[in-house]
DNA sequence: TTTTTTTACGCAATCGTTCCCGACATCGTT
DNA sequence: AACGATGTCGGGAACGATTGCGTAAAAAAA
């Protein structure tokens, strides 16, 4: 099947006008006669022209769409960063291309090259789970691609980076869950190539050391997919649930952890909170929903997703290169709830 | 900031060639030397040569890439289907542009305007509640944009279909209701204007007739945003409670309709099942962990999203025009949990 | 040796659009 | 009358890649 559309030849043949006045005409140069241009305007909207970004970019280089990659759209967090991402874009005229990456690298890598050669005028990337080589990225970004990081971020490139507060909202969560009577945290952690799974350890370990628990590395359970495979969440539960000395709370650093955790006392039978207390970082918006109601570590998602495209922008359109970059953090708040309060102190 | 690629124009200059003789080079072609193919190969891999797809897009009149339209992403039957698009789509070589319309028309006009001038080679689309008017949808088909309709499909335009068997999910799903002694049954609509809506009403009717229930017109609330806002479906379900003869269960036609219901009685503390039960279409892969568990009709979500981008991409790569179409019906499967069982008759 | 064939490459058009120039009128000024 | 200024428009190159056609040189056939 073939896909024809009016071209600005067509204009200018049914017209007996030359393709620049006719282009002209539509852009509303100074150099055409009001009564051409009101020839050409009349025309154009009644068969309908479009003009033809594709051959625009291919001229000026750009496209006025921006690219977004994720690890996964389905994941709440990322569902509402977007959405703030597009009010921004679309609010200044660019369109949105959304991909996932599904914490794989080749697809990471994959989608950049595809936005990249679709001619985005700037990308917003959040890396998965597995990425530890970052050339996919800096190479881009170091031939003028603006790119802004974004929750998960990386070193080695020198751009504005979007992230939560991830260390706070670590130590907070953990500090609530001390204050709570809870003292053997076990901690579900993200892949520790990222730096939200390392910013969110120290804020754990610190509120460990300001309330004079030693830290136990034995209690910190790696799962590289994210918990985005149910197994993983379920071999390292195994894992802590098997100590001699088992964890009376957990801390989970994500938010497919926080729910395949439930999932995996929900089956064992094990009762949140009193068997093993919970807090972990989520953006679901069904917390209240669950059983118990889940205290979470919220992220300001859709704020994030905003200043990101806001940041993005402004790179895109300055005139100069930007040299002086900031990490914009952003506060994680915690929401206490059913999961993570012993239920003899509940009032 | 700018972006500057190498082009094979670089590599010509390079080395002393033409455009022609790099390109032929670079495909492959009988008519170049093995050596000379060798040595642009070679300099290409050096200088990291990408072909720019713009261009190619620009005269080939197609971009091996495929875009999608969902109200919203963050649902997770439209995300599940997503990413059943994308398994299939990155298997035969093309990318995938996701947008959401966020069930607002000018935003679906805009993104159908967007990827069909974008060049994508064809279109996987589920129209927002809004819509009422398809010309967006028809023109671009008319004039040979592969299209295929998905979920929510339209009228007018003859193409390939992709649906759940929503008549079947609806009637089995109020049959199992009726059958667990619920006699008066409220349904939280979706906006009349949906094919989704039509087909669910539809099936709840048949299984009121088949079990000789009397249809009342005054169980049934329509949300014009789908759920999207919890208002109304306050609304909805204020008008449902204040009835003389309230509902003792709730059909819910989608998955927002049903969260948002779960929501309303938690915060009125009214008891599911026992005050009122309930069963609602969704996707949600939370289910079991809710109180009380979910009751759903469940959609093959993943399946219906491989079978949708299978058909686009047959279209696409069909010499001639395809015009015998089918609908495609996929089982919607309910899955009986504790929020549709009233606790007295729980064994 | 001459003719034909093959090999290996370049020229230029093409896709849709913009934009730098150049080409005319028309008008006013001296 | 001769000049520049202004207004209005067309020609053609450019963006990056492909491709039909033409052609020089080398190889093969006569």
């Amino acid at each position: 099947m073939k896909f024809e559309a009016v071209t600005i030849k067509d204009i200018a043949k049914a017209l007996g006008l030359s393709t620049s006045t006719v282009s002209r005409a539509l852009r509303d140069s100074y150099e055409i006669s009001e009564e051409t241009k009101q020839l050409v305007l009349n025309y154009a909207k009644e068969i309908n022209y479009r003009p033809n970004p594709i051959a625009l970019s291919l001229k000026e280089k750009r496209s006025r769409s921006i690219g977004v990659i994720v690890s996964e759209i389905a994941n709440s967090f990322f569902s509402q960063a977007i959405n703030g991402i597009e009010s921004i874009a679309h609010n200044k005229g660019y369109n949105v291309i959304i991909t996932q990456s599904l914490e794989n690298y080749e697809r990471e890598v994959n989608n950049m090259q595809f936005l990249s050669s679709r001619s985005v005028d700037g990308c917003i990337i959040s890396v998965s789970t597995e990425t530890q080589d970052f050339s996919h990225i800096t190479d881009l970004y170091n031939k003028g691609l603006p790119i802004v990081c974004f929750d998960r971020i990386i070193d080695g490139i020198n751009t504005y980076k979007v992230i939560a507060d991830n260390f706070k909202g670590a130590y907070d969560a953990t500090t609530h869950l001390i204050k709570n009577g809870f003292k053997r945290i076990g901690v579900l952690s993200n892949s520790e190539y990222l730096s939200i799974t390392k910013e969110r350890l120290a804020g754990y370990k610190k509120a460990l050391e300001d309330n004079k628990i030693k830290f136990d590395e034995s209690l910190i359970q790696q799962c590289y997919h994210g918990g985005m495979i149910y197994e993983e969440v379920e071999d390292a539960m195994n894992n802590l649930m098997k100590l001699k000395h088992k964890p009376d709370a957990i801390f989970a650093s994500a938010d497919k952890l926080t729910t395949n955790f439930m999932r995996y006392c929900k089956l064992r039978k094990i009762n949140i909170p009193n068997e093993i207390a919970v807090i972990g970082f989520s953006n679901l918006d069904l917390t209240e929903l669950l059983t118990p109601s889940l205290s979470v570590v919220r992220q300001p998602a859709f704020e994030m997703g905003k200043v990101a495209a806001d940041l993005l922008i402004k790179m895109i359109e300055s005139k100069r290169p930007i040299t002086d970059f900031e990490n914009i953090v952003m506060p994680a708040e915690i929401f206490e709830r059913e999961s993570s309060v012993h239920q003899k102190i509940k009032k």
